[in-house]
DNA sequence: TCGCTAATGTACGAACTAGTACGTTAGCTA
DNA sequence: TAGCTAACGTACTAGTTCGTACATTAGCGA
């Protein structure tokens, strides 16, 4: 399998902390996502990884902060994505639908990371309360939504009385629990949440929805 | 604590096989949904219970029986609270309104509930699918839904193209997620999403969403 | 080129954990 | 009331599983 022809110093160092750091929380990832916290075994992690289950001693302390550097990890990743969303130049409502495709989109490509948060959630985010960085950073997204719905306010677009940090538990619960729940929602109903056949049908969904909430005329109370 | 004057027979049979099962569900309802399914511990679970562990697996068979067992019950219990659902007499929104309503204060009121769904759906559904119970009985909340929608629809009240299995969802989503990421949005955004002082708040939101959704003008593709 | 240290590998152990073999008894029934 | 069986308890084991003590080496800097 591995090619014997190349010299002893094979394509990079063969002592590589970073390249081994890293490789180990790609397969950690993936494990943790797969069986859960407890059901995942260091030994495993070790096994798929080209290094030593000492090395995720040496570098992450435990299996307890290998579990809290993949959390810190994913949860970068959506950030990043975030960082990215340009909206700018768009008119709330479609702004808001853009922020809304972004946020389904990103949920449906990392299954790993919606799984690592309900495994979290179980454990009552005892990880992200022991990160440094997870801290309360917030999301990027929330300072988005917070402009958009200003301005759709503003304009008498939207109805006055939302509030971003909500508009942002609306958008993700849709999102999280086509993924999260898809095999108990499959099982029950017969009905595959993630079915590619069904992504754009739930796409507009969700922006159908949010954009029906924020433009719906509500009684005064 | 316990009454001595009493004589050898206490209150209650010694031997009772149905309360002894019944214990077991209780207590292991509890330790799965604090620790997930292979956080629990089966002689934690016996610990916690009148009984030894040698009762759980006379009567369950084994762990992965047990956590099926305890799920067949949780199940049973919401599709006990939609049966119980009456709302023939009112018209389509308030209907609707009053099952996303049955729907938000169950998962309230069961945050155990939420949790054991989580943890089956990190294991891929595997105990539904092992379960004759729950193989494909679907939710009496759905042909709720769907006699609802038909009556808004006919009526031209509700948009045309809606469908009760993806509504089902829609109400869940956000009923699910507003339990189940109770913890992470919480350390995240700084915000409870179950504070008492809130629910109010969401309850009305969730009616207010669906409604919004079902009554809105859709552009025709 | 000669150390020196970060990086890595091996082997092992202590504690835990699901599951079981075997023995006991309550209480119904004939 | 004799005996039979469902219900229950104790003690144990085989296999894991996290974590670590100890040994080794790559490769950079002086």
């Amino acid at each position: 399998m591995t090619s014997v022809d190349e010299p002893a110093q094979t394509n990079g160092r063969i002592r590589d902390a970073a390249r081994t750091q890293a490789e180990i929380l790609d397969v950690a990832t993936r494990e943790f996502a797969r069986a859960g916290y407890d059901g995942a075994r260091v030994d495993e992690i070790a096994a798929r990884t080209r290094t030593t289950k000492r090395m995720i001693y040496y570098y992450f302390g435990g299996k307890e902060q290998l579990f809290t550097a993949v959390l810190e990890r994913a949860y970068g990743v959506i950030r990043e994505a975030e960082q990215q969303l340009d909206v700018e130049h768009l008119d709330p409502v479609a702004a808001i639908r853009r922020l809304a495709e972004l946020t389904f989109d990103h949920h449906e490509q990392h299954p790993d990371f919606i799984r690592l948060v309900s495994i979290e959630n179980i454990h009552g985010a005892e990880h992200i309360a022991a990160s440094e960085k997870l801290g309360r950073i917030g999301s990027p997204a929330l300072e988005v939504i917070r402009r958009i719905l200003g301005q759709g306010q503003e304009s008498g677009l939207f109805t006055a009385d939302v509030d971003a940090v909500d508009l942002h538990a609306m958008i993700s619960s849709f999102c999280f629990f086509r993924v999260a729940n898809r095999a108990t929602f499959g099982a029950l109903f017969g009905r595959d949440l993630v079915a590619p056949a069904q992504r754009e049908h739930y796409r507009t969904m969700l922006g159908d929805m949010v954009i029906a909430y924020l433009t719906a005329e509500r009684a005064a109370d």
